[in-house]
DNA sequence: TGCAATACCGCAACCGATTGCAGCAGGAAA
DNA sequence: TTTCCTGCTGCAATCGGTTGCGGTATTGCA
């Protein structure tokens, strides 16, 4: 039914070793017989079939990209520059969404591996076995969470996290509740220790909220916990429960950026829009999926060392001041 | 370096063959045999090569997905859809994104094919003779667009259209602007005309801006577009370009809701979240995707047979109403 | 003109699974 | 005891490319 490279070679009285050459190695062909071939191909409309390419080369030309929730705002720019380093490097990308159920990650992780050359898997939830064992099945990089052994690509809370407090300490807030995000969530430890040094450090006091799943709806339902604790101030796992918090609250009267502030994480779209609009830490997606591919690349193409130490890209954030924060209301 | 099924064979004592049966047609072995390599098997981590199985069986247990803009949010819950669907069914899904250009729709379209059991669609911007020569290359869904000769997932605005424009009419608003999508989009077209047609039912003027990327800074650009035009209202091609007219409205000082009513369409999760809350017309995202792995599946397992026309599912939209509509201004 | 070097091309094995067909052994029936 | 059948297993071809190796024709140089 499709044309294959048999049909091609039968077309040009050549054998299909010849067209492959002629094909995807032009130089070790004559010059009239890779003009020959080229030229069949085309008019025959031979495209060539990656499957079997691919079972005799041992690579495949695709990865895989593991992610907890398609959904989340957070992910799709992550995905986006991934898909778009990819393309530029005749790469496909296989996309698996886990659901945040961490125990599919291996499962989809073990499905792919025979079909990818690598594996990209962001802010995995697993524990640490079960990442390791991932990792062991084929060149894996991590994004959004450490994996000593594996390379990873590193999302610097702590900067963010630390002029979110400073921000709020300037505004005279003394009592600031964290959000929690997943238990498992590395991220989530990354974020609840840095906002924790940064208050001490401000001499702010600090309490914890949580664990929420990263949905608006987790915030609403945080909101009502806030209620009567005497703190003024915010700082949300994501802008996902940040967006829940500030509309909650304001549903019950508050007044954002006046009587409470709220800080978001991310800095999705999302926060230029809501009302009003949310002071989030800027996370730094696209290049995060941008240097994951090219981490990823540099395994396969054995730039990085069976022995080396794993390599590791942090990638800094910074707070984004909007209208959901403000003075420390007085009294 | 990875175990073969040969490997589990030799282990066994048995050849590639029995194995392979036992392992995916266990009826065809004796029981001790099943069982003997089953424990193998798991016992040496055996994965199977989904490359090499495609290669001779001819399906691949992938189907391709492709989509204009992972960052659109208007697709995310489509391709997350799909994607849960397809777990369900031991199906990968490769994803692409034409980063809005259509001239790569038959570029990626085409080196898929042949990785692929099926192809989806999602809003192809494509000029129909392109459109159907990806419909050509194999089994193809198209979603958001109409291709007469292959399965399409349809939503159906004029429903919701026509309940925008009825809602508008009724707060008191004749004079409407539509700000168009892009040219080539056959959902661009099809809201056009159904506004078009529900305004002249109800007897309002209809002015027609654009084309607009399907991006809140082209919403931001349409906002100056409407200054001084006597327009009290607006439908936008789709939720980002309405927040954009929202955010630029406000920042010139107009009350959104009062001074003027925006209404967007996808109620993507930014409606929610916006100031005021957007009223929207809903698009059944996550329908339309299932929908479409089940058109595909159909056509794959042959339960729609060659000559039937082929299949159409349409879903409904509807109006949610939220804070950014009112009546319109007096005087 | 002769010989060696070189450029091209084809043969055949291979990647890892699936599957039609044939062979073998064991049990049942006569 | 013989025969036939059935159930299980192995052989070998196949899917569509890639690639090492060897052969042939051509070219270059003396």
């Amino acid at each position: 039914m499709s044309v294959t490279l048999t049909d091609v070679a039968q077309r040009c009285g050549l054998s299909a070793s010849t067209v492959s050459r002629a094909l995807s190695d032009p130089d070790k062909v004559s010059a009239a017989t890779r003009e020959r071939v080229q030229r069949a191909a085309r008019e025959m409309g031979y495209i060539p079939n990656r499957v079997a390419r691919s079972l005799s080369m041992g690579r495949t030309g695709t990865i895989g990209l593991i992610v907890p929730d398609i959904a989340n705002p957070f992910f799709p720019p992550i995905i986006k520059a991934v898909q778009q380093r990819c393309a530029g490097k005749d790469l496909s990308v296989l996309l698996a969404d886990t659901n945040e159920h961490s125990a599919d990650e291996l499962d989809r992780a073990r499905t792919m591996s025979k079909q990818v050359d690598g594996l990209i898997m962001v802010s995995p939830r697993s524990p640490d076995r079960r990442v390791g064992e991932i990792a062991a099945l084929g060149p894996t990089v991590f994004v959004n969470r450490h994996v000593p052994e594996a390379p990873s690509v590193l999302i610097e809370s702590p900067d963010g996290m630390r002029q979110a407090v400073e921000h709020l300490t300037a505004l005279g807030h003394r009592r600031i509740a964290y959000l929690a995000g997943p238990r498992r969530s590395w991220s989530n430890q990354q974020r609840r220790t840095a906002v924790a040094a940064a208050c001490a450090e401000r001499d702010a006091e600090l309490v914890e909220f949580g664990p929420f799943e990263p949905q608006v709806q987790a915030g609403v339902r945080a909101a009502d916990l806030l209620h009567g604790t005497g703190i003024t101030a915010v700082i949300a796992y994501d802008d996902l429960i940040a967006l829940g918090v500030m509309a909650r609250m304001s549903e019950r009267g508050l007044r954002i950026g006046v009587d409470v502030s709220v800080v978001g994480i991310d800095d999705s779209p999302l926060s230029g829009v809501a009302y009003p609009t949310l002071t989030s830490i800027h996370v730094p997606c696209a290049e995060a999926g941008t240097a994951a591919v090219d981490l990823l690349l540099d395994v396969l193409d054995e730039v990085t060392a069976e022995d080396d130490p794993a390599p590791l890209v942090e990638l800094e954030t910074h707070l984004v001041i909007r209208g959901s924060t403000g003075s420390a209301p007085t009294g």
